[in-house]
RNA sequence: GCGGAGGUGGCGGAAUCGGCAGACGCAGCAGACUUAAAAUCUGCCGGCCUUUACAGGCCAUGGGGGUUCGAGUCCCCCCCUCCGCACCA
């Protein structure tokens, strides 16, 4: 028999096989034979991967070591625990390999796939694999198509024909989420306004539902602050404005300071907006058209950019505001047009108060147009407050009013919120305006012109109507096609499959198919419900299981999708909540985001990128191997260009999973971003050495373990109440995923044990073991069975804690004098402060000497504070 | 500009409720074992100063102020880093 060390590469896959082959990891639905309903539940759910063809990255291992922590230990805590993985399958990617290849993406996304899964399971990961599925499987998208037929059926999806973005080096148009200062998200490519006939979903309608309700969710105060601000509420009122000389012209604006309407000077429309033609007066239509022309030409980074200064164009026009008689001089606002004021948000036009906004006030400095003074601020700042009476500087906030009142209102004296209503109330009854809430929010576009996503399950006839394919017919497949580029139009793919796209309907006239796809977040948005009972052929997800399983308990993924992917699941939700499809509100009770892992990279002095192993340490610099000209060192994202990547592969090759798992769960706080440090990797390697050795002799036979933990015997005090302390720590710190300061505990308690000899028992070695298994689960596995635990070690119950073993009988205080620490003392536990008292005064007598005693603080457990001088 | 998170040894980080700053790991130093090395084990390991030694003192959590018997932690001002939003009316 060979002799042997703690050995990774034989013992894991050892394990990962009897898992399977036992089916250890399959979960149990409410009905199933053997179902425990009296245990609680617990769903914890990763990000499902897009299983792309670099196969898995670092970043990976991070978050699904995080979960499936969690989920052994609530496992062992008694739970029925969920923890299921698929695939985000559709996507560009596969697309663009089909087109540099021709292999078709259903092949490439299969190969991946399978790359994917066996990495996975190289980690020792307790996945009910039985529940895998991918959203480019038929059965899926089945009911990825049905959800679509439920939101059109509802009115929630609809064609429009508005001014999208569409990317020519994608091929395809993108959402707004996916568009960032006019280039695409992923890929970084040119992107342009267009206006195309397109698929929207009426997310708009969900907006204030989608704003209140992530309140009652435990989420990172960052990712729902993202959301908020997507969404973008804001309360002010409508107001109308009539244009002088134009009857048939009302230029509605919207305002969050109605109070401040008293102020307004003049007026903004937007280049595009609708009236601009209308109302424009012959004398300024050349400059008008000019204009139009310019705004159009500029690219969206230019529009934006904050630094250029304020353009525009008087339109000869005059709107006419609404608090005052048409003849009253005051009434009076020159219309003009400018970009700073944008046609998709609001209602595109905008009444223009330079004493109480800066945007308006820097127009009026550019143009030399006059501010009149609403405001009079208290502001401390004497030679302000005078500027911003008298109109030549503005203010932004709530300040006293002055100049503001009509022969009906007065707002002299009156707060901010009085303000705005009597101004609202003063509008609303003459019919000029009303309160309004408006949203930043758009409704999302939901076509892609691609060919790898779901085709919808859509209808067009000749005559230009559309309609629903009967859910019978579901689902829709993709065609063949021979050609996966892109025409260059914005034209979809599926076009080109003409037979396909010819067909007739159930009553057997002709029609064509919808020639769109779904974008990639169709799939995502609903597959955490599909985990629930992926094999059900009747229904998206049956009944019991969703009312059983759900809210996900725990979702963690990369901070990334904090708005894209979590808004439109959470839309989709609420609207399969709407139809009673779901009992739940919300999808994801607790969210987490795990931190990037980084990774050091060196530049040389012109701050070229040299290869990470062309770079040496030399004393406290670092400098290049071959050239040896001084490198600097820093840390960025692992990328192929900083030449940085770690790969997991060669990390379980050289030292194993299980040293994986706990290195990445030891580098820090999961939230946080850090950096790989390859020189700590054995550091975690030698710590499931040092535990292998204490249960095994080194070099020992097959099986065998230390001779003192073969039979049980009585347990050492001091390793016991070290033990304890251990399991308690550990377990809080799972509860709050400080996963690091577990190890670390961890660690602690192996150092201790190591010193202690052969003084652990069977019975501490054993708990030790089902302390460690949800980090190190191979190594768990194997010590638990050497040791005679009996069945898997899987199930078998967290240890309990003895909340008495927890202190020790005698305490170290602190005895301070002024807050400095001046000596220890050793004191019982249960010590009285009287007792405390006299041996910390003993103590530090010498200190004390001379000094008067004022006061005396006791903090038991802790420390003693004399004030004294 | 607005909003959010953060700044602690040579490095990653710990300090969960205002109570002994630096747990745990890496790197480093010294020693044991060894013919030697690796591996392993033991000890030391924030800075400055006093001291033969034992010990002891002072400083120290980005900077400055404050509250408190006591502040990495609370309050005010400032600096820096990262992330998000960015003419949103």
């Amino acid at each position: 028999m060979a002799k042997q060390n703690y050995n990774p590469a034989e013992i894991e896959p050892r394990w990962q096989a009897y898992w399977e082959e036992e089916g250890v990891f399959r979960c149990l639905n409410p009905g199933d034979a053997g179902f425990d309903e009296s245990r609680p539940k617990y769903y914890v759910l990763d990000m499902f991967p897009y299983p792309s063809g670099a196969g898995l990255h670092v970043g990976h291992p991070e978050g699904y070591t995080a979960t499936d922590i969690m989920a052994r230990f609530k496992r062992m805590r008694g739970f029925n625990v969920l923890h299921p993985m698929g695939w985000d399958a559709f996507g560009l990617p596969a697309e663009q390999h089909a087109i540099r290849t021709g292999t078709h993406p259903a092949i490439s996304t299969a190969e991946n796939i399978n790359m994917f899964r066996r990495q996975l399971k190289a980690l020792g990961f307790s996945y009910d694999w039985d529940r895998e599925f991918a959203t480019t499987d038929e059965e899926y998208f089945r009911w990825t198509q049905w959800i679509f037929s439920q939101l059109y059926e509802r009115g929630l999806a609809y064609v429009s024909e508005v001014p999208v973005w569409w990317c020519p080096e994608m091929g395809t148009v993108l959402a707004n989420e996916e568009v960032i200062n006019g280039r695409s998200e992923r890929g970084d490519f040119e992107c342009e306004r267009r206006p195309l006939k397109q698929w929207m979903l009426r997310i708009t309608d969900y907006a204030e539902r989608l704003l209140a309700d992530l309140d009652g969710l435990d989420w990172p105060e960052s990712v729902k602050t993202m959301q908020r601000e997507w969404i973008g509420k804001s309360e002010g009122a409508e107001v109308s404005f009539q244009v002088a000389g134009h009857q048939d012209a009302v230029i509605d604006v919207f305002t969050t300071r109605p109070d401040t309407l008293f102020g307004a000077s003049f007026m903004v429309l937007a280049p595009e907006h609708p009236l601009v033609d209308q109302i424009t007066s012959a004398a300024q239509k050349d400059a008008v058209a000019d204009y139009k022309r310019m705004a159009a030409s500029k690219s969206e980074l230019d529009r934006t950019d904050l630094a250029r200064e304020m353009s525009g164009v008087f339109t000869g026009a005059y709107g006419l505001n609404p608090l005052f008689a048409a003849d009253d001089p005051r009434a009076k606002l020159p219309v003009w047009i400018a970009d700073y004021v944008i046609v998709t948000y609001g209602t595109g036009a905008i009444m223009a108060v330079p004493a109480g906004d800066d945007r308006d006030f820097r127009f009026t400095q550019e143009f030399d147009l006059p501010v009149p003074a609403i405001f009079a601020p208290k502001t401390g700042d004497a030679d302000r407050d005078a500027a911003i009476a008298a109109g030549k500087e503005c203010f932004v906030g709530e300040a006293p009013y002055i100049n503001s009142s009509n022969a009906e209102i007065d707002l002299t004296g009156k707060s901010m919120v009085e303000a705005k209503k009597l101004v609202i109330e003063y509008l609303s009854g003459r019919e000029v305006g009303k309160s309004k809430i408006t949203y930043r929010l758009r409704d999302w576009l939901f076509s892609r012109q691609r060919y790898w996503g779901e085709p919808f399950p859509v209808l067009h006839y000749e005559d230009g109507s559309h309609a629903l394919v009967p859910d019978s017919d579901l689902p829709i497949t993709l065609p063949e096609v021979d050609d996966y580029r892109p025409s260059g139009r914005p034209e979809a793919l599926l076009a080109k499959a003409e037979d396909w796209v010819k067909t007739r309907d159930a009553a057997g006239r002709e029609c064509k198919r919808e020639t769109n796809t779904m974008p990639n977040w169709a799939g995502s948005c609903w597959y955490y419900l599909r985990f629930l009972d992926p094999k059900n052929s009747q229904r998206f997800v049956s009944e019991a299981a969703e009312k059983y399983w759900m809210p996900v308990d725990l979702y963690i993924g990369g901070v990334e999708h904090a708005v894209l992917h979590l808004l439109y699941a959470r839309f989709w939700h609420k609207v399969l909540y709407d139809l009673g499809q779901v009992h739940t509100k919300e999808p994801f009770q607790k969210l987490y985001n795990q931190g990037m892992i980084l990774s050091f990279a060196y530049e040389d002095e012109r701050g070229a990128t040299v290869p990470v192993s062309d770079a040496e340490e030399d004393g406290e610099a670092y400098r290049h191997k071959k050239t040896g000209v001084p490198l600097k060192q820093v840390v960025a994202k692992m990328s192929k260009t900083l030449q940085n990547v770690v790969n997991p592969d060669e990390v379980i090759s050289d030292y194993g999973a299980d040293t994986l798992r706990l290195y990445e769960m030891f580098m820090g706080p999961l939230a946080d971003a850090k950096p790989w440090n390859t020189k700590d990797v054995p550091g975690t390697h030698r710590f499931l050495n040092r535990v292998w050795r204490l249960i095994c002799p080194e070099d020992s036979e097959q099986g065998s373990i230390h001779a003192h933990l073969a039979a049980e015997r009585d347990s050492d005090a001091d390793l016991e109440r070290l033990l304890h302390r251990c399991i308690h720590k550990v377990a809080g710190d799972i509860e709050r995923l400080a996963f690091n300061t577990a190890i670390a505990a961890m660690m602690n308690f192996v150092n201790e044990a190591t010193k202690a000899g052969d003084k652990l028992s069977r019975s501490q070695a054993l708990r030790f073991v089902q302390c460690i298994a949800p980090f190190a689960p191979h190594l768990g596995e194997e010590l638990w069975s050497r040791l005679g635990g009996g069945e898997v070690l899987v199930y078998a119950s967290w240890p309990l804690v003895d909340e008495s073993l927890l202190q020790d009988d005698m305490v170290e205080m602190a005895v301070q004098i002024l807050g400095k620490l001046r000596a220890r003392i050793q004191v019982p536990a249960d010590a009285g402060e009287d007792v405390i008292l006299e041996m910390a005064r003993a103590a530090v007598k010498d200190q004390l000497a001379g000094k008067t005693i004022r006061k005396e603080i006791v903090v038991k457990g802790r420390l003693v504070n004399f004030v004294a001088n």
